[in-house]
DNA sequence: GAAAATACCGATTGGTTCTATCGGAATTTC
DNA sequence: GAAATTCCGATAGAACCAATCGGTATTTTC
């Protein structure tokens, strides 16, 4: 029932290019540093975003990744169903579609996507410039 | 993310056990039977939910289970902290609580908890019920 | 043109959890 | 006493997770 560190890390290297926005790509080994993980571990979260066309990669160097779409065009959800699969808080069984057990799973489920696709990546970013600020303020006045 | 079929078959099994409701304790065999499990993988869903008091055990002949509380005072959520721990969709990370990746986990925990702590076994065991009267209304007009 | 940086690719591995299964002991009913 | 049932502990195969490793291809920089 929980998410596995291939989504969770894969939704933070997304903020992270998002926050990075549009100054130029930022590599592999730039994330991993800025959120101590494991650099080749990213590598197999990177495949499948640009696979799926989340991201664009310039290789060489100074390449990295870059999103392939504006952040507020990229939500959480979409991100993790690249990632894990569908997002499904229990296999709907389907031999019994009417059972009021199933439609708790689906209850569940439908609660989770609410949250994650109404939730963008440009959110997350804004979110966070908004938490600076005020600490930044907080601390100057 | 995915549930495993210990919660999955534990809350089927409770549900089972509030529509058998105070006709007697019902066995682990009739269980399994009705909802096509096996009988010694119940054995050990059985055993925490007996050592959290959600359920009272009948031993001999003509034994099984009953609820030890009312079926409007056991919740889906209950049932699933018992067998598999936290209801928690993404490890919170402590070293980075402000993070607003982590916020979105939170969201989405306490979203799938209003649902799951929301429901009791009282509200399946009244769909069900429901279901039935009406499919039979509409075949028996 | 050489060297460094980086994305890309595939294999493997150790660990954990899941999903049971098995055999038997204790308890109660009939 | 026989049958039904809970109770207990061990085991085992499978799948998945999390990570590591070694190497290749591409691009920039010097």
């Amino acid at each position: 029932m929980r998410l596995s560190t291939k989504g969770k890390y894969g939704v933070q290297a997304m903020f992270e290019l998002a926050m990075h926005g549009k100054n130029g790509p930022l590599s592999l080994k730039a994330i991993a540093e800025r959120q101590g993980l494991s650099e080749h571990y990213l590598e197999q979260l990177a495949a499948p975003l640009r696979k799926a066309g989340l991201v664009h990669s310039v290789r060489g160097a100074q390449g990295g990744y870059q999103l392939a779409r504006a952040a507020n065009q990229i939500t959480v959800g979409e991100v993790l169903r690249v990632l894990e699969g569908p997002i499904e808080f229990a296999e709907v069984d389907s031999a019994k579609p009417d059972c009021p057990v199933q439609s708790v799973w689906s209850r569940v489920t439908a609660s989770m996507c609410d949250v994650l696709d109404s939730t963008t990546l440009a959110d997350l970013v804004e979110a966070e410039l908004a938490r600076n600020t005020s600490g930044t303020l907080f601390f100057e006045i």
